[in-house]
RNA sequence: GGCUCCAUCGUCUAGUUAGGUCUAGGACAUCGGGUUUUCAUCCCGGUAACAGGGGUUCAAAUCCCCUUGGAGUCACCA
């Protein structure tokens, strides 16, 4: 039995130009470096694929290489424009750029497979004619059969090769005949394939256990594997950085290089992101699952919240967390999901959290990237908002959430010198409880009219309804205000103050109550500040209101 | 089931390549205390982990073997 050595011990080129990186092997790479991402158009651009492509993206950077974009659609009907839209969407909006792929080309274009035929049918002749791939007639029900064959009698299913007996007149003949028949990459049975992966060390795999696989239909489409390794090759792809769950399709990949004669690009399988609480690949048809897990749950009620607000029902699962457009709709940072996404399975050292993409780019490396699957974390997710939102320029808050305010239609123009004044004083009031642009609807009390503030009936009930003297304070205290000169926080404040001593009433008690009157919740922003920002005839108004309210549930 | 991968606090992780101040560090969550005479922040502190079993060694989270558990993959999908 011979066994293929690692890749970056065989052939490739090697001179003594400026290193650009090192291999595995400690082979000194003058390359320079180029990753790429491919995404079958899908519609949406799934959490954990954005990560791998973030990893791709920041090696490339790392190595002052080239991110490509190719789009694998080999396998796709649908229109493109409306699959692949979402998934450029992502890449903008997190801000990974690509130096080529779609819309702005390349040297080593069309970055559609659908459109790089021309590529797979000479590179299948190649393999014919080296008699690397055969054609294989057997039916496909004879192969199915044989498979289950093998699986009931426990052993491993290899192709029958029965085609390979066929002599060229036979298969002259066949084709003449028009009987169909697929591309098989002949499996060099008696080989070992090892390769030296740069997350995983070296993994082995024994070749007399794979069957031949398909690399091209009868009418000589290609098959991913195949696809992918031509195009890679093309397009001089120098580490291929995809998920685990590629890690099986390697050995062909690695046959099909060779078989080719291609340099071996460098691999890196990353572990896929988890879904949160668990060791599982987070997947899209698990969403109704997820919406029960305690773990996820957050993330779930935050968003319905949100997206409820703005008009997206995000019941029916066309926008969930597995998207990357639920957390852009949601109000997220790309900062803050960038830097979640690269803590998932990727750490500097045992201390650095936070990194901004600049950082990232700076220091990534792919052997700190860690074997196992991690799981996404909703509350870590939050608690990496909540920092890159404290860094955010006043600015960019005000346009985040003007635009939030705008689709909930609370604002009407987001253009109007007044209203931006106000959202920004409320956004100040807000602070550190604005995690996510759309956490600017917790405040909402600044933007509804008096007469439609909706009160937490529970805790109204509890404070106000059931309360002997809460009305009769309240009552009080209106008039206290509507006496104050200057209505602003620090006159609020020493009025507020004096007058629960005088009526020996708890701040505790107190405080609340009013804010519940003035605002619906008994939490919130500041109680001063937002007094002042509401200013003196909506708070008298409300008061009165609540007071009525009260008043009217007593009699009953 | 075959093949392959993985295994440190509840979670994300540092430490494993070169065994030794690791009585295992950090972050998130959680719990307690303090500041803010409201809420949130903020500050201080606590609880909490090397899957199990064998070896090798003066010494093992770290090296070797086995067991267990988890995951991925087994298409004329990507």
């Amino acid at each position: 039995m011979t066994t293929i050595p690692p890749a970056e011990t065989r052939g490739g080129r090697r001179d003594n130009l400026p290193a650009r990186y090192f291999s595995e092997g400690g082979e000194i790479c003058s390359m320079t470096v180029r990753t790429r991402f491919a995404p079958s158009p899908t519609g949406y651009m799934h959490i954990g694929g954005m990560r791998t492509a973030l990893f791709n993206w920041l090696w490339a950077r790392h190595n002052h290489g080239q991110f490509i974009l190719r789009i694998d659609d080999t396998d796709e009907q649908r229109n493109l424009q409306e699959a692949l839209g979402p998934i450029l969407d992502a890449f903008r909006w997190l801000g990974l750029d690509w130096d080529e792929g779609p819309e702005i080309g390349g040297h080593h274009g069309p970055y559609f497979q659908s459109q790089r035929r021309h590529l797979y049918d000479a590179a299948l002749r190649q393999l014919l004619d080296a008699g690397s791939a055969y054609r294989d007639f057997e039916l496909p029900v004879d192969t199915q059969a044989q498979r289950e064959a093998a699986e009931k009698d426990k052993s491993v299913y290899i192709s029958s090769r029965a085609s390979l007996q066929l002599t060229a007149a036979q298969v002259a003949t066949y084709l003449a005949d028009g009987r169909s028949c697929v591309i098989r990459l002949l499996i060099p049975r008696n080989e070992k394939v090892v390769m030296n992966d740069h997350i995983r060390g070296t993994v082995e795999f024994d070749c007399g256990l794979m069957p031949d696989p398909v690399i091209a239909r009868n009418d000589g489409s290609p098959l991913y594997n195949f696809a992918t390794v031509v195009d890679d090759a093309e397009m001089e792809i120098t580490h291929v950085i995809r998920a685990e769950e590629h890690l099986s399709n390697t050995p062909i990949q690695i046959l099909l290089h060779r078989a080719l004669g291609n340099r071996t690009p460098e691999w890196a399988h990353v572990p896929y992101v988890a879904s949160p609480g668990s060791k599982e690949k987070m997947s899209k048809r698990k969403i109704d699952k997820y919406r029960t897990s305690p773990q996820f749950q957050k993330l779930f009620e935050l968003a319905d919240q949100v997206l409820s607000r703005i008009g997206i029902d995000s019941k029916p699962n066309a926008l969930s967390p597995v998207m990357v457009a639920y957390y852009r709709q949601v109000g997220f940072l790309p900062a803050g999901v960038l830097n979640a996404l690269v803590r998932l399975g990727w750490s500097l050292d045992d201390q650095t959290e936070f990194l901004s993409l600049t950082e990232m780019k700076q220091k990534f490396t792919l052997d700190r990237v860690i074997k196992s699957a991690a799981g996404l974390d909703p509350d870590k997710l939050l608690s990496f908002q909540s920092h890159w939102m404290s860094e955010l320029p006043a600015k960019e808050k005000l346009s985040g959430c003007l635009w939030m305010l705008k689709q909930a239609h609370l604002i009407h123009d987001e253009d109007d010198q007044e209203t931006q004044a106000k959202v920004a004083r409320v956004i100040e009031l807000a602070a550190d409880r604005l995690r996510v642009f759309g956490d600017i609807f917790q405040l909402d009390e600044f933007f509804v009219a008096d007469d439609e503030l909706k009160l937490d009936d529970k805790n109204f009930q509890k404070r106000v309804v059931k309360s002997e003297h809460a009305v009769v304070l309240l009552h009080d205290l209106r008039g206290r205000l509507s006496d104050l000169a200057i209505f602003t926080a620090e006159p609020l404040h020493e009025l507020l103050q004096s007058f629960a001593a005088e009526k020996q009433v708890k701040i505790g008690d107190l405080f609340p109550t009013l804010r519940l009157c003035v605002t619906g919740k008994v939490q919130g922003a500041d109680l001063f500040g937002s007094l002042e920002l509401l200013g003196k005839t909506c708070v008298l108004s409300r008061l009165q209101r609540a007071i009525g309210h009260a008043e009217s549930q007593r009699m009953i």
